[in-house]
DNA sequence: GTGTGGAATGTTATGTCATAACATTTGAGA
DNA sequence: TCTCAAATGTTATGACATAACATTCCACAC
């Protein structure tokens, strides 16, 4: 249940460019999706894109939305400086306007920290994802 | 948070076909992966089972693992006689074995309710997994 | 300054997951 | 026996992701 966190150094061109991309996005965006965004910066390739989003979820800049099969920048309360320590977080996603809302429970991180204890589980990472309707477009 | 539920019909022959397949393998299993394992009993195209997967989620016998893009069959204590009335569920996916372990923790759950209640969204299905190794793997 | 090794990059090809569109069959109930 | 909704069959295509290999970049030892 760790989410170990690396130092994140310096980003480089293409990391810079997707998670640039990313953090401009008001919603997840898919690699194909920023691919073609960063064609005039001269990406061509998938797997350009695919190599910066490994090391920003690495360097935790960026969250995967496995429901989703797409990336957000992270969004944190943002106390940490740069390199951004964070454990687990769950998300919420808005199927209507595709809103996506970064929070931490703490208690349910605990709970699912004490079901994996008592079975004997090492988690290393944790998805939390709810599917639904935000405030906004519920009343709309 | 609703993962609202039908009454489950009798199974039509794809739909039996495909569960049954769920029913024995003991890891999840991709569609395609069904698919291949049921060319002798006269499936042919993705579709075939993507249409039972659909199906057999709708009925709750069958969950997806997003952070897998496979399926699981569903096992419940299994009080409910046969159409499974069950909320949000958990799993915890071993990398190792490939076993997954369903389990609901109420607590989880009413946690995240509270949180969505709070902020006026409307959740309508809930992902958790936590991604790791189970006992057995992590001693061997 | 030059050499060297690890990291990042560029490129082509391919693998894996999922659905659109349309024709046909099936079966419960009027 | 008609009819309509549901399920099925089939072809084609779209969407997400990685294997394999060649090349470039750059910090750092020498």
């Amino acid at each position: 249940m760790t989410d170990a966190l690396e130092p994140s150094p310096d980003l480089t061109r293409n990391q810079a460019l997707v998670f640039g991309r990313l953090t401009e996005a008001e919603a997840p965006l898919s690699a194909y999706t920023i691919l073609d965004q960063l064609r005039n910066d001269g990406l061509r390739a998938p797997l350009q894109v695919y190599r910066a989003l490994d090391k920003l979820v690495e360097y935790g800049l960026v969250h995967r939305l496995e429901s989703l099969n797409a990336f957000v920048a992270c969004n944190h309360p943002a106390g940490e400086n740069s390199g951004a320590s964070h454990g687990t977080v769950a998300f919420a996603i808005c199927e209507e306007c595709g809103g996506v809302t970064e929070f931490a429970e703490q208690d349910v991180v605990k709970r699912l920290q004490g079901w994996a204890r008592t079975e004997g589980f090492h988690a290393h990472s944790t998805v939390i994802e709810l599917r639904g309707l935000c405030e906004n477009c519920t009343t709309a």
